[in-house]
DNA sequence: TTTATTTTAGTTGTGTGCAATTAAATTGTG
DNA sequence: CACAATTTAATTGCACACAACTAAAATAAA
């Protein structure tokens, strides 16, 4: 037996009691931020996920060269298994146009289109839509984030590091 | 044009800027925490939402009673469409069983099994490898997931406010 | 240069999430 | 009592996530 579930049954407490569990907390508030997306994306036509991709197309300054498939992943911790059929979508949507790589044609480019460039006028008020319903301060939400990051490193980190471990 | 777009314009900042952006240090730090529960949850042959249930189940004081389907859901903020599905997989593992309520057969009683239940201890101790794996201070931990519970009650209760007021 | 390895995107299959619908049972109301 | 409204769980359909696999292309090695 561990030393924490000695110390809880001692105390006679739970050391699994859900509200406790930072993962059940980051599981709620993710759902929760992405039901109010729901919301805020409608007029957009288009979901979360596809948000985000729009999100990194628009911060791209030679949006011209476009995003290989890979690059895109990198960038949202997504493999191909989640993006082709997305980008697809969005490329159904008219947001996106794909094309293989002249150079290499094991690549393919994401690039957005004009109706992609248009929609980012409306994405840009959206984190202050976003930030009146929070009630946030800002240096608080700052924070916040650099918490989360550095945490998600860590989990990142430990996978690799247990992976490596068990040889998997 | 909103005031943050135009402040953001000014300065020269990019107001979508992901990595600042709190709904994606979320939507990253949810997903890198369900990828290490899938390594710790490996031996229970569970996923992280199956492993929420048990939780649930296991809190619960009298085990042989039970709990319906739609208080799952509230605990877990889970409807049937994804519970469903979720139970009949718990339930074909062996760990929990399905009976409908003789007061009221709208009800379905969800209980642990004997294996279920022996699979708390199992689990008990999986909060202490990821505590070490996570390597934060048991205070900030607490802080952290207090400031998360409290963003998620308030992105829910702005979800509500917003559906009211656009009267869906 | 020929072959083996690696890289890249896509496809398939499984398990969530969630909206919308269905079906059965209960409760409320006239 | 009869009937409308509500409650409950399940089902259907769609869109992620992610593991495992495939196919094509590029690179490294022999």
């Amino acid at each position: 037996m561990c030393a924490i579930k000695l110390c809880a049954i001692i105390m006679d407490m739970n050391p699994l009691e859900l509200d406790r569990q930072l993962c059940f907390a980051l599981y709620s508030a993710s759902r929760a931020m992405t039901a109010t997306y729901r919301g805020l994306l409608k007029q957009l036509g288009i979901t979360y996920p596809q948000y985000l991709v729009m999100l990194v197309l628009w911060e791209q300054n030679r949006e011209a060269e476009g995003i290989t498939v890979k690059d895109l992943g990198t960038r949202l911790q997504l493999d191909s298994g989640t993006l082709s059929p997305l980008l697809s979508r969005l490329e159904t949507l008219g947001y996106v146009s794909r094309e293989r790589s002249a150079e290499d044609s094991r690549q393919v480019f994401v690039r957005t289109t004009a109706e992609g460039i248009a929609a980012r006028a409306h994405a840009e008020c959206v984190p202050q839509e976003l930030g009146e319903l929070m009630q946030i301060d800002p240096g608080d939400l700052a924070e916040l984030v650099d918490t989360l990051h550095s945490l998600t490193d860590r989990l990142r980190g430990t996978d690799e590091a247990t992976a490596a471990a068990t040889g998997t």
